[in-house]
RNA sequence: GCGGCCGCAGUCUAGUCUGGUAGGACGCGGGCCUUCCGAGCCCGUGGCCCGGGUUCAAAUCCCGGCGGCCGCACCA
């Protein structure tokens, strides 16, 4: 390729053609004919992104003592039912014959005549474009059949007619729905984190620009549980005083809107964002940079309402900056507050609040309704009534004496005190639902970022930090002679079992082994040549300087551990060459 | 799903208009050279996205599918 081609393409497709060449990322099922929306991780992608994923445990299950948890990808249909996906997740679509366009049926329903269609069956929505004779609204044309599109990947457990089931479309559910174990593991007290990272699948109408909408993707969540009364994450780290683009919605909404540049601290204390999504902002900008992602390429942009989940009460998206796609969401932080347990719980039936214990254990008073009373007086209101006399709580007996009024079906009722009895009951604490707070991680568009971030387009190589590098060292032999390549294998073998990823190569001239390693981002190369033969000393090349240091072959281990691990400095490493 | 452009070894590409059975570069493997930054020489490897049609003959023309890029739409 000449010079002039190469600078004609994009940052996109220079990345994607060593990425392919060199097996980072390939197309999946391609001897047939490929499919959208899927894609192989090759030998140096599936490194590369265990270390992505290694890097965020450190972040999520080290670091913030997180428990990590692995349930199965296809789950049963109760969950989503419950999660309120097979109703937000299914959008029943229509088309225009004449001109193509693609429309929501039941947003086009609700627009030509007024009426709340949310919910409709597709065959009821069929119906009312068939009786109203509803036309294309772009070009008046006759509209084709209705069809559900379901953006969950569903099918049957079981043989025949089984159980419903989807493969999951985030990660999340599994953790909701285990909660009380869960919580019982964290020793009940909040707040604490349970995280996977795990695949999830989405039926994607039109998935395109690569690894950046896969319809099979890997996810890394984390669902914080907190106190509703007391929302704050005090967590392990110092990310708050990470800087940041902020891009708040009042901001999006304005003409002449702009990038607040601030601490996340600040952020916090003007109000722009809450305290326990401003700390996963800051967290997740350090483990980015540690990625080698531009810095000044990280925003945090917050959700515009309209584009907010069905269970979001605000959201913001970590957002990379991409040659070709401009900002790309790679991490979601949503507060998800008591959605998923209340529904689960009301779905379930199972008891999904947390317990705080009081400091004291304090006496109230409540009505407790006689139902020989009540029954004959409200008959078949009277159980209405006796669950709302059980809700009333009051400091003292006085409070309950002389008659009660509740409200039922939107009427006041007056209950007589020979009604119910008052009783003393003793409340040793409260029962909440926890609310959830979720860092959302996709790996794959992390990955794809972390491959053009880190890529030289004037070499044509990828300079990833060291310690993220699929491979760390490269191992070769001057020459091709016996005892070099007998020597250097030797040395290849003893680095491999020492832990670090490793290449041998004696093909070709020692210049073209260097080339090939650079392009894949190797940080050191150790060459064996004739001084090794005579006092066992060999070379380290620095990948970003092509500068190298010698080092007794005994010492390389831990020289090449500490040079790894940004312990020392390259020229610190041995005596230079 | 609609429209536009496109699809040749691992990669990049000539050839497609005007049909005659595919050429190069790089890569990769082996050898020579015995060499610290993609050196050279020799040998080898490997390709027309898939299916159908037209034709004596299809990479080339036509139809359909699959895939890619862009725009629209969709997007938790």
């Amino acid at each position: 390729m000449s010079e002039k081609e190469r600078e004609d393409r994009d940052l996109y497709e220079q990345v994607m053609e060593v990425a392919r060449r060199r097996g980072f990322i390939l197309p999946a099922f391609r001897i047939y004919g490929g499919a959208r929306g899927f894609y192989d991780y090759g030998p140096l992608g599936t490194l590369l992104k265990r270390k992505i994923e290694e890097k965020w445990r450190e972040y999520y299950v080290h670091k913030e003592g997180f428990m990590e948890i692995e349930a199965p990808t296809l789950l049963i249909g109760e969950v989503f039912e419950a999660s309120g996906h097979v109703e937000h997740f299914i959008d029943p679509m229509t088309y225009c014959k004449e001109c193509g366009e693609f429309f929501r049926a039941d947003h086009l329903v609700e627009e030509e005549l007024g009426i709340d269609a949310e919910g409709l069956s597709v065959k009821e929505l069929a119906r009312l474009i068939e009786e109203h004779e509803l036309r294309c609204p772009e070009c008046g044309g006759e509209l084709g059949e209705v069809t559900e599109f379901n953006l969950m990947f569903r099918t049957n457990i079981g043989p025949k007619e089984g159980r419903d089931g989807y493969l999951r479309p985030e990660t999340a559910q599994a953790i909701f729905i285990q909660f009380k174990d869960l919580y019982r593991w964290a020793r009940q007290k909040l707040p604490f984190g349970v995280v996977q990272i795990g695949r999830a699948y989405r039926n994607e109408i039109s998935p395109r620009q690569g690894v950046i909408r896969l319809r099979e993707f890997t996810q890394a969540e984390a669902e914080v549980f907190l106190d509703p009364e007391d929302k704050r994450y005090p967590g392990n780290g110092d990310y708050e005083r990470e800087r940041l683009l902020f891009y708040p919605i009042e901001e999006q909404r304005k003409d002449d809107g702009e990038m607040l540049e601030m601490r996340v601290e600040e952020a916090i204390e003007e109000g722009i964002v809450s305290q326990p999504i401003g700390y996963f902002l800051g967290l997740t900008k350090r483990m980015l940079v540690e990625f080698g992602i531009d810095e000044d390429a990280i925003r945090a942009r917050q959700h515009l309402p309209e584009e907010r989940a069905h269970y979001a009460k605000d959201c913001w998206d970590v957002e990379v900056k991409l040659d070709r796609f401009g900002w790309v969401e790679v991490v979601g932080i949503a507060d998800r507050t008591d959605y998923d347990l209340r529904h689960h719980a009301e779905h379930s039936g199972e008891d999904l609040r947390a317990f705080e214990e009081l400091d004291e254990p304090k006496l109230v008073y409540r009505p407790e309704p006689i139902m020989e009373k009540l029954g004959p007086k409200f008959k078949s209101d009277a159980p209405k009534i006796a669950e709302e006399l059980r809700k009333i709580k009051a400091e003292s007996r006085e409070e309950l004496e002389g008659g009660l009024t509740v409200e039922v079906d939107g009427e006041e009722v007056e209950v007589p005190p020979d009604c119910y009895e008052i009783v003393e009951e003793k409340i040793t604490g409260r029962r909440f639902y926890p609310h959830v707070v979720e860092p959302s991680y996709g790996i794959d568009r992390i990955l794809y970022c972390v491959l053009e971030h880190n890529f030289d387009p004037e070499e044509g190589m990828f300079r990833f930090p060291a310690w993220l590098a699929p491979i760390e060292v490269g191992v070769f032999p001057l020459l091709k002679r016996d005892d070099m390549v007998e020597y250097a294998k030797r040395v290849a073998r003893e680095l491999r079992e020492e832990g670090f990823t490793v290449e041998y190569d004696d093909s070709g001239s020692i210049g073209r082994r260097y080339a090939r390693a650079d392009e894949i981002g190797v940080p050191y190369c150790v060459t064996i040549d004739h001084d090794t033969l005579e006092d066992d000393t060999v070379t380290i090349r620095d990948r970003d300087t092509t500068e190298q240091v010698r080092v007794h072959v005994d010492e390389l281990p831990e020289v090449l551990r500490k040079l790894i691990d940004g312990e020392i400095e390259f020229e610190e490493a041995g005596e230079p060459v």
